[in-house]
Order: C-alpha cells, then structure tokens, then sequence
DNA sequence: TATTGTTATACTCTATAACTATA
DNA sequence: TATAGTTATAGAGTATAACAATA
C-alpha cells in the first residue's frame, strides 16, 4: 500500500506515457496503424485464434477488434477462415505477406528502442517488462472482474524476464 | 544495450499498457476527459503558465492544447488572461472551482490505484515511477525541465543524471 | 434464448494547415 | 518576417447499441 502523493505522482507518469507511444507511432508504416500492428503481432505470437480470443488479447471491445481485423485482411496480411466446428466463428491466421510486415514492424520498433534506451542496461529494461507486466496484471481483467479482486493467483514477484508463453485457455470474454 | 527479444516484449507490454489507461479514463467524470483532467493537473502541479508552456509539458501540438483548454474554460475551472508583457500570450491560471476538481481527480485515481494496486509495496511502486520517469527522459520529454514548481511541492526526478537526447525539441508547433 | 461477429454512431485524442493578432 | 494562439479538417482508437447468423 502506498501513500496518496506516489499515486498521484504514478498517475502523472502513467498521463505522459502517452508521448511515448506516439514517438512509436510515428516510426510504424503509414498503412498500419497501432491497431493493425497489435493484431498482427498477437497472431504471430499466439497463433491462429478466433475473434473474441483477439479480442480479449487486445483488451478491447469485439467491435473494436472487428474494425482492426478488417483493416488487416484488406492489406491481405491475415485470412479469415471459417471454423468448421462453429459457424458463428472466424479463425484468423497470418499470410506469409502478414509475416513479412510482422517483420518489418518489429526491425523499427527495435531500432527505434535501441536508439532511445541504448543508455539502458539489460537488467533495467528486464525490470521495466517486468513491473508493467505485473502491472497490467494487477489491472487484470477488470472489465471480466470489474469488482471482484480474484485472490486465486496473484502474482507478488515480478516474472521471468522474457516470459515467452502465457496462459491462454483463460476463456473469459466480456459477461453481458 | 538489449536484446531485439527484449525489445519486442517491451513494445507488448507498451501496447497492454492501453487498457490500464483506459480502465483509469472509466472512473473520471463524465465532463472531464483526460485531456482536462491533464491540463489540470499540471497547472496545480507547475502553477500559472502560458500556451506555449502547457503544450510543451502535455507533449502534444499546441493546437491540441488549445482545445484541452477550452474545455476546461468552459466548465470554469481555469481562466485565461491577457499577459501584460505579450498580448499573444494568455497565462492560465486554476480557479477556486478547478482546484476542487482537481481534488477529485486525485480522490478517485487514488481509490483506484489503492484498490488495484494494494499488493504492491511502496518501494514497489516508487521503482515503476522511477522507471517510467527515466523511459520519458529516454525519450526526450520536456517535463525534465520544470518551469516554476507550485509553491506546494518541487518536482523530484529520481532517475539518474543522463542529458536526454535532444534537450529542447519544441516540437509543440505545426512548422510554419 | 444465448453467443459470435459485424456495422452504425458518437466521442476522445491527435496532427497538419490555414488563419488572426501581435511582436 | 516571426511568434502565440485559435480554428477547421482529417485520421486513429474506443465504446455502446442494434443487427444478422448460428448455437
């Protein structure tokens, strides 16, 4: 538990984060937004998966995922495929075309990351990952939970540096 | 100096950093969006400035600025008056009325982060602040150099003493 | 009746450019 | 001519609600 002023002073971190991730837009590819380049790299790192499974990944609402997903298959960089085992559903895979631009959206982020942090040792950018992972997993799925702090697991240490995989048979899609 | 692995996990902890700030945005008032709840902030933290200077320590173009205040004038929690020395210029200044708002703002982003967060320790949470601190001088913000503090508290920047890439890029203007 | 996904609408944030009024 | 600020316009991101198709 912290005191009043170090939230309000996190908030104000947290308010000019927003730089940031506009400095990173600004480097991506003039027809793939941030959206785009989120569901592109979710595929290539998690695999094929359905819309509402994106859609939890990204965080956001399904319609929001719909209208990124859209984008995508319009540059051809992903295939919507029917599920045969559910025919409401669609299963999302990337193209080999989707994996080259995976590619290339990956080269500049690092570049663009090597140039501002090339004052950052390893161990510092492993904390940073690691405090906004334990972040976003205190923020958890608040939409899923939105009062309910589940006392089932939660994360006290940071995680492994990297933390390559993730569990994802966590099938929680927004409760009507 | 990091690896492209590490880079890559970075930017997916960046990305997932959307719906902690969205999951913030939810609990604000309705007549105060983000923009005004930083337009407030910042003028209770710096004290009275003009334009130029707001656009500069949000980080955004000054036209956006601009509109961020408006709002705020209109729902009478600061004013603009003429500056004596340049009639370009308007000072802003907080209202009686934008410091109670200003109150609530900090009220319930506090509750929140109390609740969310009430796991983490204070060193815990001081080392996040520190590390987002340092990534926005990383990436050459301006709020390094503060203005003329409130009178309440002086801006504390814990990170270590590293000139940020280029100290003064104003780019809070269109390029005429 | 419930679920999956799409579309329509509205709102917020942002940048660019054109504009004014001062300097 | 240059600077401080405003406004118009456009684009991206998001949420809610209404909808179609399927379970």
């Amino acid at each position: 538990m912290a005191e009043r002023t170090q939230y309000e002073e996190l908030m104000r971190q947290f308010s000019a984060f927003g730089a940031v991730r506009r400095e990173l837009g600004r480097i991506m590819p003039s027809d793939c937004p941030g959206g785009s380049a989120a569901v592109l790299t979710l595929l290539d790192r998690y695999g094929d998966m359905r819309m509402s499974k994106l859609a939890e990944l990204l965080a956001v609402d399904m319609s929001v995922t719909s209208r990124h997903v859209a984008h995508v298959v319009d540059r051809g960089w992903i295939e919507r495929s029917p599920d045969p085992a559910d025919k409401r559903s669609r299963i999302l895979r990337l193209t080999p075309g989707g994996r080259v631009q995976v590619g290339e959206l990956s080269r500049r982020t690092a570049q663009l990351l090597a140039d501002r942090l090339s004052d950052w040792s390893d161990e510092e950018v492993a904390l940073l990952i690691q405090l906004m992972t334990r972040l976003r997993a205190s923020f958890g799925d608040c939409r899923a939970a939105p009062l309910r702090p589940a006392a089932s697991e939660t994360p006290h240490a940071p995680h492994a540096p990297h933390a390559p995989h993730h569990e994802l048979e966590h099938t929680t899609r927004t409760p009507a």
